[in-house]
DNA sequence: TTCTGTGAACAAATTCACAGCC
DNA sequence: GGCTGTGAATTTGTTCACAGAA
């Protein structure tokens, strides 16, 4: 068996007890406090945050006491403390540096996407192969570099997450290159099961698979409803 | 407690017995698939296959064996067999239509990205308030349409799922329209937790979210470097 | 013999329910 | 009294290991 990407979290090094569920949720945590912040509230309670953040409250402690003991009993949470022990965790208290690679709309569109920003990481870079597209603005990036500067500012910026937004049949190349100038994290918007070494964390992000999984329920939503109303099985 | 909404999936009305996780690794499946038959393979083994998932073989077989036995013993799966099984599954026997809510550059990008109309989808309209932005052309969507328009077009073409690409302070009141209207699943980009009346699925694509799971990594990652060569924790 | 399909074992994640502190 | 923190129970998901069909 060759290299295996991990299904979902498994990275080797987690603070011993933090499970990957509770790593995925916490930046939600985050969101969700910082909005609370922005409207000044002080405090919260895990019934409030919970529901704000579609979970339910009782899981919602359980995620927060495993960075340790972080609330008031009888009170609640203090926002500005949960953010800082949630940002702390999620490694918040500097900013990244990350590159794009793909200069077609949806590289464009991460580019220009102010939620990077306000959220603690900065673009660096954005790279192409295309001529038509290497040297034009995008935006607060500047100009798209060609991918052959991929290496020289991965290095120069140590950057060590990306993103992929290329078509398919080129993200694997491009994850090779990525991994080798030093890259670490990926996250992959082609539509393609990347190998890389172990040790190197990729997050796929599938939109047309989203949609799938969308038309899967409503797919099942109408045998229902055909079922309901003419009172015969459908597929 | 008020509306919840479904944290991964228990819609109302599964196949008695498709678990979510497996409905969700389905789509990739698929995808995998139809590259093969692209590559015009007839027959392939679940070793393979799940290797080109990026999961195990036998999470692929109880995954696939859910649909109905539909593997030969011995010797594998019939790609197109498979194919059609999965497609019957996900509702890919008939194509969706889409509308998207946001004209920004992520609504752009994905009224522009091929992947959608590839694997089954037409987007039939795409939906904005900003005078600027209505009236301007979208790729293959034509037009872009104001926001008054919605009703009509989800209407007219029967749509049950959508895309929310809007700002996060406009996402909820576009969601309450778009159930109104009659869609009763939604693809959300904005990074808001929308509430809806239950037997509405949502499915949340949170993009610096994700940047931050693998923020975390590479904190953790860190501190574990650091840690073997200070010899010293960190944190 | 090979590779699927599957019950049984295991592991992960979530919920329950309540002890403990404010 | 109210709300957090947490063990225990439960549910969900994955892996193991092998019976059984081609």
């Amino acid at each position: 068996m060759p290299i295996r990407r991990t299904p979902d979290c498994p990275a080797p090094g987690r603070p011993a007890g933090v499970p990957a569920a509770t790593v995925a949720r916490l930046p939600l945590y985050h969101r969700v406090l910082d909005r609370l912040e922005q409207r000044g509230v002080a405090c919260v309670s895990s019934e409030t945050l919970a529901e704000q953040a579609g979970v339910t409250s009782a899981l919602l402690r359980k995620d927060l006491s495993l960075l340790g003991p972080c609330g008031t009993r009888g009170v609640g949470y203090e926002v500005p403390v949960l953010i800082a022990r949630i940002g702390e965790a999620l490694g918040l208290s500097h900013r990244w540096p990350v590159v794009i690679v793909g200069a077609g709309s949806l590289g464009h569109a991460l580019g220009a996407y102010r939620g990077f920003e306000a959220r603690g990481f900065d673009v660096v870079g954005m790279f192409d192969t295309d001529p038509d597209r290497v040297g034009s603005l995008a935006g607060p990036v500047g100009q798209v570099l060609h991918l052959d500067d991929l290496e020289r500012v991965v290095r120069r910026d140590s950057v060590r997450i990306a993103v992929i937004a290329t078509p398919a049949d080129q993200s694997q190349g491009v994850c090779d290159r990525l991994v080798r100038a030093g890259v670490t994290s990926i996250l992959n918007f082609a539509p393609t099961t990347l190998s890389a070494p172990a040790g190197v964390e990729i997050r796929d992000v599938d939109l047309a698979l989203e949609l799938h999984i969308l038309a899967y329920h409503e797919q099942h939503r109408s045998a229902v409803a055909a079922d309901e109303t003419i009172g015969e099985r459908v597929s």
